[in-house]
DNA sequence: ATAATAGTGTCTTTAAGACAGTATCGA
DNA sequence: TCGATACTGTCTTAAAGACACTATTAT
């Protein structure tokens, strides 16, 4: 029998601030060596037989203290098997997605997209690498889209998120149009409540199912 | 210490064949039990330490009898985490792809990848999963489509990959627009050998890398 | 010449991008 | 009313799709 390799499950945890009006990513200071007290993506080390979404859960509520109930999707990104990326030997990391609709707990350190900071192990890497990846997920994959926005969101904060995602802030009718052929979202006739500054009360987009 | 899965790497290896105009994929009668005789994809389990890139290549030549050599790029397409797809217990299996340029060996089965037999596994479902991944490398993908189709080829074997991978064969006009714009192709003006059968001798498409 | 294949030019459709102009709120 | 925000309609550009037509070969 060969003797197997470690495989260990690193997430990207992305919320949505509507206030900020912008994505966050959620990391914590590491609790043990190697790289204790600096920051890293929530990761745990993949148990015999369990399930990735297990293994994110796990690692979303034990090292960033969310409750479970706040991930609203998960998936996949790509693996990463670079033999030296661990100290403590070669693993193989199995990089996920996860959305939070709320920042829970008191462990979570939640940077913006735009202005992650340096991480521990290669973590930088899986971030930077990964980025693309989110970005086109957005509008196509719809539990990703929907997991990020909520329920109900403004065209207005589909531009911030897309904004913090994608490095770039489309035109509202032109984003408006992207938006009427995603499957599931439907463009309602509902005013959300009007913004502090005044302005004019933005329509509701909602997910039908 | 957390008792680890085992992780197995499983390949989708595929080949243009230039004369029976479509591509294959290659698979092979499983040498052990479970499902000993049956065909599978090749996989191993991989070792600690071993990179994806060293594992595909030991299951494309240990399983496929391939050599090493005939192997033009491999890649990432997926994971899958069912616990119970192999009886002999938990096992991850990650998913690859890698392009061959000819058959060599004699223990390899080649199937038009639109006429799969059943396999062994949940192989199956890895190969369905993973072909509109595939699908949507071809063009987008420089390695994966230059790995495919060879250093030279005309329109003609480029429409016959795009119409094995997509289900769909376009106009060949549409296809040169489509060619033009991928990045290292280069429309040459030189002329391929006639055909068997007649016909305007086709020009030739070069990879300028 | 004819069958067979390859390549070119153009029209149409769809999606993305860019704005000007209009609408509706709070103060 | 004015500042601030939101929505609508239209023009432009880029890509994909669909063909009619022309070109070059073997027989």
């Amino acid at each position: 029998m060969i003797e197997s390799t470690l495989v260990s499950v690193d997430v990207i945890v992305l919320r949505f601030d509507r206030d900020a009006r912008a994505v966050f990513l959620g990391v914590a200071p590491r609790a043990h060596e190697p790289f204790a007290g600096e920051l890293a993506l929530p990761g745990v080390l993949l148990g015999k037989g369990e399930r990735l979404r297990e293994a994110t859960t796990r690692a979303v509520t034990g090292k960033l203290g969310l409750a479970a109930d706040t991930v609203t999707a998960t998936g996949q990104l790509a693996t990463f098997d670079e033999p030296s990326r661990d100290p403590r030997g070669p693993t193989l990391s199995i990089a996920l997605w996860a959305t939070a609709d709320r920042p829970t707990g008191d462990v979570a350190v939640w940077a913006r997209l735009d202005e992650v900071p340096p991480l521990a192990f290669d973590h930088d890497r899986i971030v930077a690498d990964c980025r693309p990846l989110l970005a086109d997920k957005l509008w196509r994959d719809v539990p990703f889209t929907a997991g990020l926005l909520g329920r109900e969101f403004t065209t207005a904060q589909a531009l911030d998120v897309t904004e913090s995602l994608t490095g770039d802030r489309p035109y509202p009718a032109n984003l408006g149009r992207t938006m009427d052929r995603v499957p599931g979202l439907e463009r309602t006739s509902e005013h959300a409540a009007a913004l502090p500054k005044g302005g004019r009360p933005p329509l509701v987009w909602k997910w039908t199912t």
